[in-house]
Order: C-alpha cells, then sequence, then structure tokens
DNA sequence: CGATCACTTGACACCTATCAAAGACCGTGG
DNA sequence: CCACGGTCTTTGATAGGTGTCAAGTGATCG
C-alpha cells in the first residue's frame, strides 16, 4: 500500500487516535484491492468476515426481499463500511457492491474486533462513529415516515445544494436511477417529482441542478438537519 | 433509590462492566423521578442534557413534521433511551413521552461523557449497544422500504409470536393506534391490514391475536430476522 | 347511564408502483 | 469520426396501495 494511502486511513476519526503499535498491528493484516464497478462485496446474511475502507470509487449498499430491492445508503472515500456487523461479529444486514472501479480495503473483523479489546482510544473512536451512522439511519427513518417523496427529494436537493457550496447550480453525484432507490421511490416517480418541484423553481438538466430561489409557499418541504 | 433498582440498572449491558467507583460515581448525580402518563419527556431538537433509564412503564419515542407524527420506537423497561445523542452531545432527534404511569432515571449527559473517557470498559460497552440499536434501525428501515404495510404488520405478528413462545395466541403490547404509527400506517389501514390477514390464518380480539397456521402461498410475506 | 375514546367500516382522493413505449445519453467497435 | 447497442430517463396510461374524512360500533369509566 502506497504511504499516502496509508496515511489517509490512517487520518480517519476512527483510527486517529489509536497508538501507532496497534494500528501497525491493524494494517498488516490489511488485503487491498481494485475492483471493477458491479461487483457485488458482500452479501446480506453473510458474516462479517472485514470490515472494508473505501480508497477511491464508489459503493452502493442495498438490500433485497421478494423481488424488490433497494439502495440503503450510498458510500464515497475515504471512509469505512460495514462497522456495526464487524463489531457485533453478526451477520451483514445489508449487501453491497461497487458503483464504479473501487479501491478497496479489507480488514479482517476479528483483527478490528481483537484491537478493539486492547485499545481503549479506538473503542471511543468508534462509539463517537457508531453513534453518527445510528443519528444518520434515524434521520432517514424520519425522512420516510413523515414525508412524502416529493418532500424527500426537495430536502435531498436543498441538502446537497448546502453541501456543494450553497450556490444556485450543482450536480448530483450519482445517477437518478440510484437516487430514486435511495429516496424510497421508483425512477418514473422521481422523474415526476423533478417536474412536481420545477414550481418551486428547480430545473433539472442531466445530472445538473439548478435551484432558483422562488417564493416558497407555506406548505411547501422545508429542511431538517 | 432502592437498592433493587440500583443493582437492576448496575446489570445493564452498558453498566455492567465499568468499575464500581465509577458507577457510584455516576448515579450520585442522577435524578430519579416518577411520571404520569403522557408526560413529554424530550423534545426533538434540543440539547441532550440527559441519558434516560426507564425503570417501569413504557415511553414513546416519536418524531412530528410539518402536521404529520410518526411513532419510531416504543421503549420498555429496563434499558436506557437516548444514547447516542448524550455521546455526540447533539441535539435530541426524537421526542419522547411516558405512555404510562412511569418510573425513569435520569443521568446527566456531561457525567455519562466524562465517565466514558475514565472507563474504557463502559466505553466498549456503549460500542456494544450503539451497534445493536443501529442494527434495528437498519433493519427497521429495511421493513419500510422493502415491504408494504401489511408484509410489515404480518412481520411484526410472526416476530411477537415467536417473542411470547411460539404459541397460537399472545397479546399485543401497546394499543393498535400506537402500533399503526410504529409500523409507519393509519390506525385505519392497519384495521384492514388485520382483515388482510385473516385468509392467512390471523384473527384478532381486541388486543388477543390468534394465528392459525394455515398454508402460507408463496407471495405472502416471510420473516426475516 | 351518558360521555369519551379507541377501533372499525365505507367512500373517496391522492400518492405511488407498474407496465409499456419512446427519447436521450454513453460507451464500444468499426 | 460515426454508427451501433445498450442503458438510463422520460412520458403516458393504468392499477394498487395508502391516507383522509366521516360515520358508526363497541368498550371503558366516572
Amino acid at each position: 500500500m502506497p504511504d499516502s494511502e496509508y496515511r489517509d486511513i490512517r487520518q480517519l476519526n476512527i483510527f486517529s487516535q489509536m497508538t501507532d503499535e496497534h494500528f501497525t498491528s491493524l494494517m498488516r493484516g490489511a488485503y487491498i484491492q481494485n475492483f471493477p464497478a458491479q461487483i457485488e462485496l458482500i452479501t446480506e446474511g453473510e458474516p462479517s468476515d472485514f470490515l472494508h475502507i473505501i480508497l477511491s470509487g464508489s459503493v452502493d449498499l442495498f438490500s433485497c426481499w421478494n423481488g424488490r430491492d433497494s439502495s440503503l445508503a450510498v458510500v464515497r472515500p475515504i471512509s469505512t463500511f460495514i462497522l456495526a456487523a464487524t463489531i457485533r461479529d453478526a451477520p451483514y444486514l445489508m449487501s453491497a457492491r461497487t458503483l464504479e472501479k473501487s479501491r478497496i480495503v479489507l480488514l479482517p473483523s476479528q483483527d478490528v474486533r481483537a484491537i478493539f479489546e486492547l485499545d481503549s482510544d479506538f473503542a471511543r473512536a468508534i462509539v463517537t462513529e457508531l453513534a453518527q451512522c445510528y443519528r444518520a439511519v434515524i434521520k432517514t427513518q424520519k425522512d420516510l415516515k413523515l414525508r412524502t417523496s416529493l418532500e424527500r427529494l426537495a430536502n435531498y436537493l436543498l441538502r446537497m445544494q448546502k453541501r456543494s457550496g450553497g450556490g444556485a447550480t450543482f450536480e448530483l453525484d450519482f445517477e437518478k436511477r440510484l437516487l430514486a432507490s435511495v429516496l424510497g421511490m421508483t425512477p418514473e416517480n422521481l422523474s415526476r417529482a423533478f417536474k412536481g418541484l420545477q414550481p418551486y423553481g428547480v430545473t433539472v438538466n442531466g445530472t445538473l441542478i439548478s435551484i432558483h430561489n422562488q417564493a416558497i409557499s407555506s406548505g411547501s418541504p422545508n429542511p431538517i438537519p
């Protein structure tokens, strides 16, 4: 593994506070691999053998049941995923597939758990990470239960706008088909939802979104943190 | 606080491994209180001043937005709630209200965070707890995105059946109005969903549910863990 | 016994999914 | 460079799921 990648991983919140000794020990057992697009890295229900770290590319976390499937999240560099399953030594709750060519590090779960027992700063960092993940999922759940698909889209766009600097125009960071699934709707419904946002000043051109801040009527979607 | 309660709390997974010194220190700052039914303990958006422990009764965790509201979970003794917000020192993501007369312990969040920094066994226990909570929410999210309301009800009933010993009959542990909200549907829809399960051998009498194991057709709901 | 509340039932409207087909986009290979 | 095939996206028509409103039933409780 190149030094630059090694350092990038070291700087992740989850690893930055642990001792050098434990970190190098953890990385000694690491596999690093380049995957092409559309490779299934993880299958729901299987034992969680590795903690994954994505260095480049992007990964879709999804789940299937009874012929339906849904994306739960998209992971981007540099971050870990499947942490909870690793810690609990429990089966994966979701599957993962590369969306594009991706470079991924695999840390054997038993190594992670062993260091977790030894290094209490690592344990504390994991707490912070998990609490954050937990809160993110709760927000998504509220989104699903309290909002219509049009409202979810509106809020997603407002969040993306803020994240990309707050300008009037920005790019979607994945294709609409996937966005629809992440937001819990069909591609057809997403397409119509975009049209439904036109009265609020939203125009779409491919993956380019523009939001002209028109008057927003009272019943309109409002952002929540 | 009675010794028996003190011991019950001590035996919670989250507290059982920490040192006596830290536990007593934590409990020294604890408030204990009996609340009547329908009291709002926590309001979404406010700073998380206390980690809560429910000793008796039951508490509804819910969220409101734009005139709609939804129950995210119901908490029962003996367990903690609002742990993630406490750890991250972040605003509550949900509100909480007592469903009945309830006895609740309040641990100042700053105390919890202080001990979290001192006691690494406590930190490790919190990891396990949070990982479990995280996985529970992910399961709920999959439920919401991959299943219809009828399927969610069917799976809920099967889970409850298993939990109550696997017998053909069991009792719902909260009223249908609340169950509907937890499952992400309206009371009217729940009522119809129960009827829709009759062909599968489900009969309802108040809060008493019977499941006669009839032949289950292939398209029918299947349990997932 | 009357009032209240939860639950049920019916009618209806809306949101959303499904199916089908046409258009837009993109990579590949000639 | 262009033609091609495939995929994504859009659009329309339709059906099904779900929420809303309203009214009625049943139970509980003072």
